[in-house]
RNA sequence: GGGCCUGUGGUCUAGCGGUUAUGACACCGCCUUUACACGGCGUUGAUCGAGGGUUCAAUUCCCUCCGGGCCCA
């Protein structure tokens, strides 16, 4: 018997690291077969990547979503697609800004800006160093030299143009409106990024009296915002107190520069059980204060300044802390007697998903994106995008059923995208930079060919460099933009727009935006909005949502609940004979995960395989191994014991008088294959791999090549032909989901690898009768296996007595032959 | 509290009006047959989350409830 060519005994975490080496070492190998071409003229596919957050460490279930997003790059490369699959990193925002708080023990804005921002940026660089490697080591054929950085001048000054842009177009809009704010990062935020928690409260029944004396007991877990009540409520059909509209009731509190009472009116907005029934509507306690101010037209006020502190409308309480003043005002109510009772309460308050402090809603002069007037036309431009699975287009449908105000922008932050506006001296005017430029505004002056543009009518007034002198001493704007308004370009960033305009032509819509479902109502909405706002077109071709990696029982991981998984642990599985355990917390004890072997190849076989896209997903390292370790091992004997054989010069050519047994499962393998090509197409990847691993470790070896063996023995060329014709295009099919695995395979034993295909093979006619007969042949191998079995003798020992079906005429003699029937 | 998604042998999963309900892993039994014992073959094992309803017929459609998830208030 010849060797294998295939010189390993089986496949190993070893091996598959030792081709990875190979394969990203080479660095002009790697930009030659991964590398993005605009002028090859073929289909162009640009993936808009996640740009992954880096904060230490890379969640387990996102990098199986990676690789998922690969396998996808890999299918298109195959079908002949000329593929972008870029290679970004999220690096603006808090969450940076937070660590170097922590692991300084200082505040941000007790630091010179400048200063500061270079520390974010030395820490952003070390963690996105471990995910580059982890990106490598998972197997990603991203455009890594290419890499994008969300907080470098290049993509900044994209954010920026595209700013401008949107500026110019009437999109944008300055104005005082009640925002939501974190006092103690001090900084704007979105509706997006506010969470709800439990918190115990007070809630206290305050007795006000009306003009005309009469007391009214109005309940409130914010006594503070008195100061700043617009109008007392009560609900229109609420007989007890009908004879109160209309009249002045007085505030418990003297209060400073405003007067010392409002009206009574009816809403319908008060619930009747609540309290005595009676509402303080104040600017603002809650966002139904909100709607109620913008309801009746009436003044805001302002109670609440930047610092969390009360202002002078607050009298004797002014300057203090918002939850000092509480106390006071409350002390201060009881020396009164103003006090009815006081109730302990559980209250879900709105905090700050980053800093999980409590919101407050104040009056800021801000910077917003309009939105409000597109949903219509976003509705249907998102008609023509194709979701998978379709049914997550919900998760966007609902979100946008939901937005009743316009995206506030501007953040008080520092490591960010700033927001690139000088002021007039007398702030009616202001200036812009052209198009093309990153600037900083906080300590640089307008560039050349800036442009003053007037701050109510948005018309252009000139250049900035003839009307300098007329402008007095201008003031670049210190805020900057949420990290959302970087994110949400990055389907035009990576399409090519400002940067090269003519492939942007060709690339745009995106042709896919992959990403999880959790972040549907920011990435993915803002994302649309832009692309609505900008180009009116729909941001992608495709939108692929998929589930959230879990505990191996379905839960959420997390740090405190001890239940997570490390990525890089999983991946390095069975390196250097290292065996993996995972001491992981359930829901009732701790419990010892154990597995020998896993690597990138059987993770992505996994997650290829154990889940169709758009359901959250559980993640059990033993499990990956049990399940998929197998199923590589079976692929690489099927390989290895073609390896024996010579393979024929033309495998392109199906010789014409092939036995029957050949057509045969030349005809099944076609089958399979014209699934898996079209479940590529349909970014199908359970499908395509299902189909792929089912004829691979199933009907192939178990019955085929049980038939084939003796011919393959004596040296038949037709027999070797038709086993190397199939396990070639078999690596090929498979190459997306296991690409060094299929890599090795191919290139001993074909001198092609697998990964450098650039076109679906091409199936051999097929002859669809003989399909038919699949059934037949596998219930008869079957039962004759099973006769053996029965009567105690070995598969190999001749039997007699057993006839071969009519319907298997024609292959009488291979199957007596297969089983020495006698 | 609301919206959306989800619940199939011990575990994972396919099917989504009529199937003996698919397959994988595990379990059990048998087999060292010249690629593979990290293998092969063969069994066992599911009242398709619970309860109602629509229908000649429901795992599949509808309602309620229970568990899990995501999002929102």
């Amino acid at each position: 018997m010849p060797a294998p060519r295939l010189s390993d005994k089986r496949w190993s975490i070893d091996l598959e690291k030792k081709i990875q080496e190979e394969h990203y070492g080479d660095q002009a190998a790697y930009q030659d077969r991964y590398g993005f071409n605009p002028n090859s003229g073929k289909e162009i596919f640009v993936i808009d990547t996640p740009p992954p957050y880096p904060s230490g460490t890379w969640h387990i279930g996102a990098v199986a979503q990676y690789s998922m997003i690969d396998v996808i790059a890999r299918s298109q490369r195959l079908l002949g697609k000329e593929v972008k699959f870029p290679w970004g990193v999220d690096r603006n925002g808090i969450n940076v800004e937070f660590t170097v708080e922590r692991n300084t023990g200082r505040k941000m804005k007790t630091y010179d800006r400048a200063e500061f921002l270079k520390m974010c940026e030395k820490t952003i660089e070390e963690f996105t160093q471990s995910m580059r490697n982890t990106a490598k080591r998972v197997g990603l054929s991203m455009d890594f030299a290419n890499e994008y950085l969300t907080d470098s001048p290049a993509y900044r000054m994209i954010t920026q143009s595209i700013f401008i842009e949107l500026f110019k177009k009437g999109a944008i809009v300055e104005d005082l409106r009640p925002n939501l704010y974190d006092p103690i990062e001090g900084t704007t935020i979105a509706d997006a990024e506010v969470e709800r928690q439990q918190r115990r409260t007070k809630l206290v029944d305050v007795k006000w009296h009306t003009e005309d004396g009469e007391e009214v007991i109005i309940s409130t877990t914010r006594p503070e915002l008195i100061c700043a009540c617009g109008i007392v409520v009560v609900h229109p059909d609420d007989e007890r107190y009908s004879h109160l509209v209309g009249k002045r009731i007085n505030l418990p509190y003297p209060t400073n520069g405003r007067e010392s009472f409002v009206e009574i009116s009816t809403h319908p907005s008060v619930k009747r059980d609540f309290g005595s029934g009676v509402l303080m509507v104040c600017s603002f306690g809650d966002q139904n204060d909100v709607a109620v101010f913008r309801e009746l037209g009436l003044t805001p006020f302002q109670a609440i300044d930047l610092d969390g502190c009360m202002t002078e409308l607050a009298g004797q309480f002014a300057g203090m802390k918002v939850k000092d003043a509480k106390e006071a005002v409350i002390e201060h109510l009881e020396a009164s007697g103003k006090i009815h009772q006081i109730i302990d309460k559980e209250q879900e308050v709105p905090v700050s998903e980053r800093g999980k402090n409590p919101v407050e809603i104040i009056l800021l002069k801000e910077w917003y994106v309009r939105q409000t007037h597109m949903q219509g036309r976003m509705e249907e431009l998102i008609e023509e995008i194709e979701f998978h699975p379709p049914r997550n287009k919900q998760f966007l449908l609902d979100w946008m059923d939901n937005i009743s105000i316009d995206w506030p922008i501007s953040r008080r932050r520092w490591y960010h995208t700033e927001i690139p506006i000088w002021y007039s001296e007398d702030r009616t005017k202001i200036i812009v930079p052209p198009t093309g430029v990153y600037v900083q505004p906080w300590f640089e002056s307008p560039p050349e060919g800036s442009e003053v543009i007037d701050r109510e009518s948005k018309e252009v007034l000139g250049n900035f460099i003839d009307l300098e002198n007329s402008l007095g001493v201008i003031t670049g704007e210190e805020k900057v933009f949420d990290t959302w308004m970087d994110s949400s370009n990055s389907n035009l960033f990576v399409s090519g727009y400002l940067n090269d305009m003519k492939t942007f032509e060709k690339a745009f819509p995106t042709a896919l935006r992959p990403q999880g479902k959790e972040i549907v109502r920011t990435w993915l909405y803002y994302t649309l909005l832009k692309s609505a706002l900008l180009l009116d077109k729909p941001g992608f071709k495709h939108v692929w949502i998929d589930g959230l990696g879990m505990d191996p029982w379905g839960r959420k991981m997390s740090k405190s609940l001890g239940n997570g998984i490390d990525a890089d642990s999983v991946l390095e599985c069975g390196a250097g004979g290292r065996t993996g355990s995972w001491q992981v917390r359930g829901p009732e004890k701790s419990i010892k995960l154990r597995a020998n072997k896993i690597g990138s190849e059987c993770f992505r076989l996994w997650k290829a395989c154990d889940a169709q896209v758009g359901d959250d997903f559980h993640i059990n390292p033993e499990e990956i191994e049990a399940k998929y370790f197998g199923v590589l091992t079976k692929l690489f004997n099927v390989a290895r014991f073609a390896s024996q054989f010579d393979t024929p010069s033309d495998l392109d050519t199906m010789p014409s008088d092939l036995p029957v047994e050949d057509r045969w499962i030349l005809a099944e393998f076609a089958h399979t294959m014209e699934i898996v090509e079209n479940a590529w197409s349909d970014l199908d990847i359970y499908t395509a791999t299902q189909s792929l691993k089912t004829f691979g470790t199933g009907i192939l070896p178990s019955h085929w090549l049980e038939m084939a063996k003796s011919r393959l023995y004596d040296d038949d060329e037709k027999a070797a032909w038709t086993v190397h014709r199939i396990v070639r295009d078999l690596m090929a099919g498979l190459s997306p989901v296991c690409p060094f695995f299929t890599h090795h395979i191919s290139s001993t034993l074909y001198d092609e690898s697998s990964v450098d295909v650039r076109q679906f093979p091409a199936r051999t006619a097929a002859d669809e009768s003989l399909r038919s007969l699949s059934m037949v042949i596998e219930n008869f191998n079957s039962e004759t296996w099973k006769t053996k079995k029965d009567q105690g003798i070995s598969l190999n020992a001749p039997i007699a007595g057993i006839e071969v079906p009519s319907e298997l005429t024609e292959f009488t003699s291979i199957l007596s032959q297969m089983h020495k029937l006698e």
